[in-house]
DNA sequence: AGAAAAATGTTCGTTATTGCGCGTTTTCGA
DNA sequence: TCGAAAACGCGCAATAACGAACATTTTTCT
């Protein structure tokens, strides 16, 4: 199959749009409608895409679609943090990812890590670290949320009782400037709760969006965290309780 | 700046932008074309980017290879298998499916029943039931097995044991004339154990080219198997021990 | 410091992609 | 239902990108 530059560009549109159009296309890249023509048979040969005249719709079969966006937005951030955070991370040891796109982020630069042992409840992840040989990848078990692909629930808390991590890197959906950490689902934090209780040392990776959020469901406080990486400076009581209650800050 | 910097910047732009050109880089690391080229093609090479004309892209996230060619091997008898063998699964009751290509097919024909719970040990079968909204997922933990996406070991047999599944669909590896049931991995052997044990019913769904294989370990006996659902007559000898054990054959 | 090895730059023949022209198919309105 | 206009796909030529081989520079090891 060939590739070209504009294709996932034409994806990312495509989820973006619902659907796209050989002049618009051909007018955003600049190259002739053939061309644009071309892209998108091979796309629709591949299945990515369906043919319409005019253009192209996303198959009927797509996945969600709230996801994928949510997994665009600030995606320059995630990607330092989860950079900055997999620096943290020391070879042969055993690591838990939990639900979030800020975790993704860390597992994809996981990937040349080695004999790493990986538990994580979000299947996203472990299809991500199954691309790397050298990591030996666990999976709790749990019900399946279908906006994220996490597994959550008390499968999830009882598959986690069982291990000890030497780290574990979670993620959330809100930050209080009180240093309180906060979540939309009931379930995921059960989950996250137990996480902490089972490692020796606790990363919170989190991007600049979240904060002075609202969620109705609490995690822990910072006080429980080890590291906190994200990208931009947080507030000043933020800062300081950090400060006070030994959570080391880094900025990505 | 030697290459071993400027590798891991080039992943990183390509992680946030998504891709990347082969200008763009020259111009930004203040080098030849050329030095990019021979970059890119060691980073295609390792399977962390790739290569397109001008470029390269972020790797496409579909699974192995090896896999996906698997898959396709005998798709249209796997395509009538499944859709044979979800017209015995009604509406509003728990199944389990395992491990295999054909029980893939069996969840692709479940997308349009409702009230269904279904437990996996399969990660592809959960993302292909995640698009069912009617579905509820639940997913076995357990170690991933990156040939195919199975999730095998003591934590998936301990989960299955919390359920009683009114259906139960499994595949095999390889089926001896003689009736006997047989599998490559004893991993997986352990959990079919398990799923035949705590389901009132179970269908085995093997397409022809499994008839007469060889493998190493013994899942069960056709005795302990309620419906077969293959796609073409089976050998003389297995048919008499299937009669005489009582277990229904049936050729989509 | 000097030699070997690795990385980079340069040149050039080969290959892939793009754009254009033109006949065919599809869409849409009367 | 029919016809015009837009969209489509195919073949061909121009162009940009590619990779191999060799020269040159930088790094590394003794």
């Amino acid at each position: 199959m060939s590739q070209t530059l504009r294709k996932p560009e034409i994806i990312q549109i495509a989820r973006r749009e619902g659907k796209v159009t050989v002049d618009g296309l051909a007018e955003h890249f600049s190259v002739t409608p053939q061309t644009i023509r071309r892209d998108l048979t091979e796309l629709a040969d591949d299945g990515r895409l369906e043919r319409v005249h005019g253009g192209a719709v996303l198959p009927s079969t797509t996945t969600n679609i709230g996801y994928s966006e949510r997994r665009e937005l600030n995606q320059a951030a995630k990607v330092d943090i989860g950079s900055a955070c997999a620096k943290f991370i020391p070879n042969d040891c055993s690591v838990f990812l939990n639900i979030g796109t800020t975790t993704e982020a860390v597992a994809a630069e996981l990937l040349h890590h080695e004999g790493l042992l990986v538990v994580t409840n979000n299947i996203n992840i472990a299809m991500i670290l199954s691309q790397n040989h050298n990591v030996e990848v666990i999976v709790t078990g749990g019900h399946l949320r279908r906006s994220d692909g996490g597994l959550v629930g008390d499968l999830a808390t009882q598959t986690i009782r069982q291990f000890r991590f030497d780290y574990a890197v979670i993620g959330c959906s809100a930050l209080r400037h009180d240093g309180e950490i906060l979540d939309f689902d009931v379930q995921e934090v059960g989950v996250s709760k137990t996480i902490i209780q089972q490692s020796q040392e606790v990363f919170l990776a989190a991007d600049s969006s979240k904060f002075g959020r609202k969620a109705p469901a609490r995690i822990a406080s910072m006080a429980d965290v080890d590291r906190f990486i994200t990208d931009r400076p947080l507030s000043e009581q933020c800062r300081l309780f950090c400060e006070k209650s030994g959570t080391k800050v880094h900025y990505a």
